[in-house]
DNA sequence: CCTAGTCCACTGGTCGGACCAGTCACAGCT
DNA sequence: AGCTGTGACTGGTCCGACCAGTGGACTAGG
C-alpha cells in the first residue's frame, strides 16, 4: 500500500494515480465508439491509412498501431492493396465471441449453464437497455411484440424465432459487446434446441401466451425506464420460456435444472 | 460455395486459400510460443524495443506493431522510460476483462448476477480443470485445502481469502481466459464484500466447515476426473458460501436472491 | 455491343532515421 | 549513510521512403 506516502499530509481528497493516454489508444476508442453508436457498421470500410493520418492528425505509424489493436480485437481487417481500405468485420469474428463459442462447443458449458448465462445476461442487458433506449428503438421493440403475437398462431418454432429477434434487439440497444456476444452464443444453442427438442413444446399455446405477456411487461418497464423491474420480469420470463424445452415444462423442473 | 470451380477438375487435393503472414504477426507468435513453453513467465521483462529490433532483425515500427497486438491481448505492458523493458503480465485477456469490469462497475451487473455468474463459471471451470489438471496441480489444490482448514481457526476473512486462492487455482488450471476473467472480476466483488458485509458472517464456523467439506469433495471429484460431479458439488458449494454474505445466511435466501 | 487483357494509381507492409518527455540507476555531494 | 543531480536509456510519436500487391479504369480485341 502507498498509504505511507499520504500519511504525512493526512488532508485533502485522495487522488488516484494517472497514466498518460497514448495517441493510438485514442484512435482505437474513437473507432469503437463510432461502431457502438452505429456510425460504423460491419461491411463498411475505414478510410485508408493515409486518409486516417489526415483525419486524426497523427503520423502513419500511430494510425497503424491503432489498426493493429483493432485488428487483434477482431474489429477490422486490412488487406494490402485493397483500395477500399480496412474492412469493418461482423461482430461474430471478435476474439471474445471465439472464446465463448469454443467454450460452448466443447461442452465446457452445459445446457443448464448456458441457460443461466442467458438469464443473467438478459437481466443485465434489459437493465442497460432501459437506460439507453431511444424512442425509435422502443417502437421497434413494440413491433417485435406484435410479431410474436402473430407467430403464436403459426407454431412454436416461429414464436421462438420472434423471441430470438426480441433478445437480439435488446442486446443491440445495450451497445455492450459482452452482452451481444452472450446473446449470440446462446442464440446458437437455442436454435439447436428448437430443432432437437421442439417436440416437447409444440402444443404449448398457453406457454407462449404467458411468455408474450412477460415480454409485454418487460417492454412496459423499459418504456418507464425502470431497469430493475424490467430485469426482474425478464428473469421470470426466462424460467417460463425455457421450461418449454425440458420434458416436464414446469418452472420447478427448470429451477432444478439450473441448480443441478 | 466454390464447389463449382473445382467441379470441372474433380481431382487432386483440395487447397485452402493462403494469405501472407506479416512480420509483426510472426513476432507475436514467437513471443506467445515462448510464453506457452515457459521460456517467458509473468513478471519477467521483454528486451527493449531497440533490442528486439536487433533480435528479430526488423524495423522498430514492426516491433512496435507486434507489441501493440500483444498489449491489446493483455500479454505485455509497456511503460515509457522503464529501462527494464515491457513487462509480461499475469495472464492474457485485456479487452475482455475491461468489458467485464466496466459491466460490473457501473452496476449493470448486480450482485445477484455476479454471484450467478461465478456459480456458472465455477461449474464450467471445475469441469475443465478435471480434464486438464496435472498431478502437480492436483497437489497444489490439496495444499490450498490445508490452508483453508487452517484459516478457519483465524477468521472468516482469512478463510475467504483462502477460498479465493482455491478458485484462482481452478481458473488457472482451466487455461481458459474467459473463465480466468470471470474469476478475476468476481474476485474483486467478493473482496469488496468481505470488507463491507463480513459482520454478518463472522461467527459462522459451521458454515466454513461445511464449505471446506464441499471443497474437499470437489477436489475428490477432480482427482477422479469426474467433471460433472465436481461441477455439481461446486455449485452446491456456491450456495452455501455466498449465503454467508447475506443477512439471513440460509440457502433459501440466496436462492431467492439469485432468482430475483 | 461485350469481353479480355493491360496498365496505373493507390493500398498496406516494412524500413530507418529522428526527436521528445519521462524514468531509473548511479555517481557525487552533504 | 542519506540525499540529490545527472545522464543513459526507455517508449511514444513523427517523417519520408520503398516495395509488392490490388482493383478499377481503360483499351484492344472479339
Amino acid at each position: 500500500m502507498n498509504t505511507g506516502t499520504n500519511a504525512g499530509t493526512a488532508k485533502g481528497p485522495r487522488f488516484r494515480p494517472v497514466q498518460p493516454v497514448r495517441a493510438y489508444q485514442r484512435i482505437v476508442e474513437q473507432v469503437e465508439e463510432a461502431l457502438a453508436r452505429g456510425d460504423l457498421a460491419p461491411g463498411q470500410r475505414l478510410p485508408s491509412e493515409r486518409e486516417l493520418v489526415a483525419q486524426f492528425e497523427v503520423s502513419r505509424s500511430t494510425v497503424r498501431e491503432a489498426l493493429r489493436v483493432l485488428e487483434s480485437n477482431g474489429v477490422v481487417r486490412s488487406r494490402p492493396g485493397d483500395p477500399n481500405g480496412p474492412e469493418i468485420l461482423p461482430f461474430s469474428q471478435s476474439a471474445l465471441r471465439k472464446q465463448m463459442v469454443r467454450l460452448a462447443r466443447v461442452d465446457e458449458l452445459t445446457l443448464s449453464e448456458l441457460i443461466g448465462f442467458r438469464m443473467i445476461m438478459d437481466g443485465a442487458a434489459i437493465q442497460v437497455a432501459s437506460r439507453l433506449r431511444t424512442p425509435e428503438q422502443l417502437a421497434e421493440l413494440e413491433q417485435t411484440l406484435v410479431a410474436m403475437r402473430a407467430a403464436i398462431d403459426v407454431d412454436f418454432e416461429a414464436f421462438s424465432e420472434a423471441d430470438l429477434a426480441f433478445h437480439d434487439m435488446i442486446a443491440q440497444i445495450s451497445r455492450n459487446s459482452l452482452i451481444q456476444t452472450c446473446n449470440e452464443v446462446v442464440r446458437g444453442v437455442v436454435l439447436s434446441l428448437i430443432s432437437d427438442k421442439v417436440a416437447h413444446a409444440r402444443n404449448s399455446r398457453a406457454l407462449m401466451l404467458e411468455s408474450l405477456q412477460h415480454h409485454a411487461e418487460v417492454v412496459d418497464a423499459i418504456r418507464a425506464g425502470d431497469g430493475h423491474a424490467a430485469a426482474r420480469i425478464a428473469r421470470q420470463n426466462m424460467y417460463d420460456y425455457y421450461a418449454g424445452y425440458v420434458p416436464t415444462p414446469d418452472r420447478d423442473t427448470l429451477r432444478a435444472l439450473i441448480e443441478d
